[in-house]
Parts: C-alpha cells; structure tokens; sequence
DNA sequence: CAGGACCTACTACCACGGGTTGTAGTGAAA
DNA sequence: TTTCACTACAACCCGTGGTAGTAGGTCCTG
C-alpha cells in the first residue's frame, strides 16, 4: 500500500456502497468508474473478486465480465461469509469425515434439527452462485 | 514473553511430547515436573487449558485437578482442532440458522450423505468431554 | 486484418493488525 | 499448599487487504 492508501477495510467499504447504492448488479468498469479515484482497474477487480471469494457478494456473467451485487438479503452476508469461512477451515484439512463428526457432536439439538431439516428437504438459500 | 523463552509453539509441542511419552492422562503438576524449566505453574496450566479449548486435548476430572491426554486417536486431533475452529466461527455470527444453511449448501454429496447418517443415526467419536 | 480496449485469472509485493502463544500474577476455593 | 478461572502483558506472525502488473483471451473498430 504506497503512500496515501486507503486504511484496511476501506475499499471494501466503498465498493459495497457503490453496490448498496447502486441497486443492481456493477461490472468491475461501473465500479472503478463510480469510485472514480485513478485506480488500476484491477485494483477493483481484485476488491471485487476477493469480496466473492469470501461470500460477501454474488455475482453473474454480464457479458463477459461479470456483474457484482449484495446479497438478496443484504443482513445475510454476514452468514455468507462465516459459512464460508467454515468452509475454508473444512477443506484445509486432510480428515474431512472425522472434522464433520466432531463438527456435529458440538452441536446443540436446535442446530441439529436445523440441519436434518436442511440434508433431509433439500432446502436451500437460493440465488447465489455455486462456485 | 522474557529474553530467553520458547519459539512459538514449542512448549506446546513439549507439552504434547510429554502427554505422548506418558501414554495415560497428567495433571498440570506432573507435567509441570516433567518440563523441569522453573516455569511457573500457571504457565503449563494456560497452555494446557488452551491445548484443551481448542480441541487438542481431552480432559477428566483427577481429584480436583484436571488430567490432559491426547485423543484417543491422535491422529485425530487435526480434525478436533478443525472442528472446533469452525464452531468458533458459527458462534461468533448472529445468524446461526443463516449460517449453518450456507455452509450445507456449499457440502458435496457425499459430505451431505455423511452428515446426514450422523445427524440421524445419533453416531458420535466417542470418549471426547462435551464442554 | 491489426490494433486497441476490455476482461479475467494469476501473480506479487507491502503494510498492518488481530489472533495466537509464552509467561505469569491474583483471588477464591479446597 | 494446590488448583482453577480469570486476567494481563508482550512478542510474534500469518492472514487480510490495498495496490497493481502480466499473460491470455475476446470483442470491436478503423
């Protein structure tokens, strides 16, 4: 970060305003045109991308870019990306039975129905892109 | 830490070794004795503890001390220490519903099969303390 | 058709700060 | 005296986030 960069998080920030703002899907171009502060384009890019990666946005092709938003449910990020996170814990190991095990036998019974409900009915958050 | 103290890291590792070496549980003191370094009491004590949150090491009741052992398995602790990681995270959230629906969203089939025979067939790893 | 614009994935470097770990004291209880 | 839970401080370092270039591919325009 040279020189007059922004603070940790910062970016970020901006870049979910200029969605929250926006009320539709912005391609990484719209972005870095609304922030509008001489940024490499993949500056942005890289913001966007990473923010997708940690299940804070979803995004879907425009063209052959593609186009970022907040969640549907813009209260749901946060789940999103704990989730994620979780998700990241789990695949770093190398026992992936034994981690959901112990996983599970830490849950408490409302948790558990939670999840039989989910396994057995094949519900569903829907709207977000499987990576 | 004083000029002089381990690399991060090591006394846990040491404090591993000596759980390994003994092949039954020990309390803080005996491992205290084992370790020799002059350090204090309280010290082994925090780093057992923690060994323990995190899910390295078992623990029962000795009197009115607590004695540490590794896992049954030792080659599962990996998965303990994983498991209890991503239990962190899911605690940490608001949306706890939320949250466990993404991250079974985002499991493959045969995880979900997994998950499924667990929640439903009551299987557990058995002999780990439920904190 | 060539060149430029646009886009992505990948890569890389740096700063930073939050989490981890070593160390240990205190207070209360047994 | 021993033990635990709680508390606290300092050092360290890994993961995160800002920043941006490169390579390869697609699309559009002159």
């Amino acid at each position: 970060m040279a020189a007059g960069g922004r603070r940790r998080g910062a970016l970020e920030q901006e870049v979910l305003g200029c969605l929250a703002a926006s009320g539709r899907p912005l391609t990484v171009a719209e972005v870095l045109a609304e922030l509008g502060d001489g940024l490499a384009y993949t500056t942005v890019m890289t913001a966007l991308s990473r923010l997708h990666a940690k299940g804070a946005l979803t995004r879907e092709p425009a063209g052959r870019a593609f186009a970022y938003s907040l969640p549907a449910d813009p209260a749901a990020m946060g789940a999103s990306v704990t989730a994620r996170r979780m998700s990241r814990l789990l695949d770093s190991g190398e026992d992936r039975a034994g981690v959901l095990a112990r996983f599970v036998a830490d849950l408490n019974p409302e948790d558990e129905r939670l999840l039989t409900e989910l396994l057995t009915e094949g519900r569903r958050p829907g709207g977000e892109e499987r990576s």
